[in-house]
DNA sequence: TATTAGTACTGTGCATAACAAGGTATCATG
DNA sequence: CATGATACCTTGTTATGCACAGTACTAATA
């Protein structure tokens, strides 16, 4: 039922997605598009339903901005960046996530060593 | 008010959890409360709450198995292990993480540069 | 034999967040 | 003006971590 193992995949892939997020955003100024581009590119999959609620949750923490540009080929587009907030917020996470790898390295050593 | 850091951090955490739990599971036979002292003991906190439903998540997917034993100090104590099944998932979830990480890596390479 | 403290297991309800699915709006092309 | 492509947004469902409360067993003490 519950517990396939895509299931728990998709759990660790979530744990990240903020960071992910944000450190993209940190290197580009880009609009929701590239960002499930460069995931994808990255074997991280995000979809439309995801991205966009999580955009907004992260604008309105003041960790990003956005303004609107002009399209040759469509709509007009949103291009997010951090803000300062958001910057020093990244540089927490980039620690969070450093920590993590070798908190799950610790517990699971004796597995990679097999 | 959604978006702290204490707030992504465990979505970090909560990602690896299971993976972590049955990495435990796979070498040695332990009850509940040893999981949560080796947890701990690599800065991974998890409760008695989100413990034991996901012991019994697991059980129920045929991933553990539990034999009772009595104790000492107190009530009987439910000691796990990893079933056939609950090691070949554990193997998955392993590269799974390994390539977590790498894609991780790829999308912050700019950050970990700086 | 009550009472209390410590240990261990279990169940309920809430909040969060990812995702599927469907909708709206803009622009170019024929 | 109809169609297709692009882009943004919303709603409802579901999974799950966690706070909190409860139950059960053992040992020590009065």
């Amino acid at each position: 039922m519950s517990n396939n193992l895509e299931n728990t995949q998709a759990q660790m892939r979530k744990g990240v997605l903020e960071y992910c997020i944000l450190a993209i955003l940190a290197e580009n100024e880009v609009y929701p598009s590239d960002i499930i581009g460069k995931m994808k590119a990255s074997k991280l999959i995000v979809v439309e339903g995801t991205l966009y609620p999580l955009l907004t949750r992260l604008k309105n923490a003041g960790l990003l901005q956005y303004r609107w540009e002009e399209s040759k080929s469509g709509p007009p587009r949103k291009y997010y960046s951090l803000t300062p907030d958001g910057h020093s917020f990244l540089k927490e996470l980039h620690t969070t996530w450093n920590e993590l790898v070798s908190a799950v390295s610790a517990t699971t050593q004796n597995l990679n060593q097999s």
